[in-house]
DNA sequence: ATGACTGCAAATCGTTTGCACGGTA
DNA sequence: TACCGTGCAAACGATTTGCAGTCAT
């Protein structure tokens, strides 16, 4: 089973319908590793789907965010962004060159967690953790 | 010297003008330790000053930012806030409760890093952690 | 057939900008 | 007297919502 059919299978066993729209959004979320931006995915669709419309890329997004089944990574004061994969806890490896983001888990500061509980009276229920910096792909650019 | 006239002597020395809606921004600010959008400032400022636009606020705001006179937390989806305080190197521990946000600084990851410079080629030049949590004071009033 | 889904337009929210006036240095 | 700073209104970009028509099941 393609990874394409297995987000398909798992909206319509929610109860989700499989119209031509989610099809499409989900194909190009799949046939593409790199975090895209609602707007640039619409325009990316509109080539062989000329009927979508932008609300839809948000709703199906949202949708499929919501069913774990991809992620957002939302920068400040910027448009969301979002690539395919499922959404266990891990933390952000972010490129300033060319935007991607590289995902990596574990390495989660626990023992800073307790301290922080102990030392500010606080109940940690979650954390961030992000990076950012120029990969390898844009240091070449650079130079 | 008061934290009140340390900031506008910095604003001064830096060549900027001391108006009266700067002195009351900044008076505003040093008086309240919590996390203030602008829109939260405007209005307290409205009571004692009825002339102060919104926008005076913002631009105020932006300029000591950038002056390092006080610093901004940009929650996801929401009004950025600013606090009054030197802009350091620090993280965040943000109550889901009343939204306060505590600064902690030290503690930073730095054997992480550069494993994942090692692991993945990036050149890493900044990075944020930021906790969620519910502080002390929501704890109580859940119950 | 029926309710979920879609597209459009309009509303919303936070923030920024153009511009003419007013006040600080 | 020069500009810098202000206020207003309008523009802005990302996202959400109301609504009437359409389609998957």
């Amino acid at each position: 089973m393609t990874p394409n059919q297995k987000i398909l299978n798992e909206l319509k066993s929610a109860g989700f319908k499989l119209t031509p729209q989610r099809r499409a959004i989900v194909e190009a979320m799949v046939n593409d590793n790199t975090p895209a931006t609602p707007q640039a995915l619409h325009t990316a669709l509109l080539e062989k789907h000329p009927e979508i419309g932008l609300v839809t890329v948000y709703r199906t997004l949202d949708l499929l965010e919501k069913l774990g089944l991809l992620c957002r990574f939302q920068p400040e004061g910027a448009a969301a962004s979002f690539k395919a994969g499922p959404a266990e806890h891990h933390h952000h490896l972010v490129c300033r060159g060319c935007g991607d983001v590289v995902n990596f888990t574990g390495h989660c500061p626990v023992e800073l967690e307790s301290a922080l509980e102990r030392e500010t009276g606080f109940r940690i229920t979650d954390h961030k953790l992000e990076f950012q910096g120029i990969c390898r792909g844009c240091q070449v650019k650079e130079e």
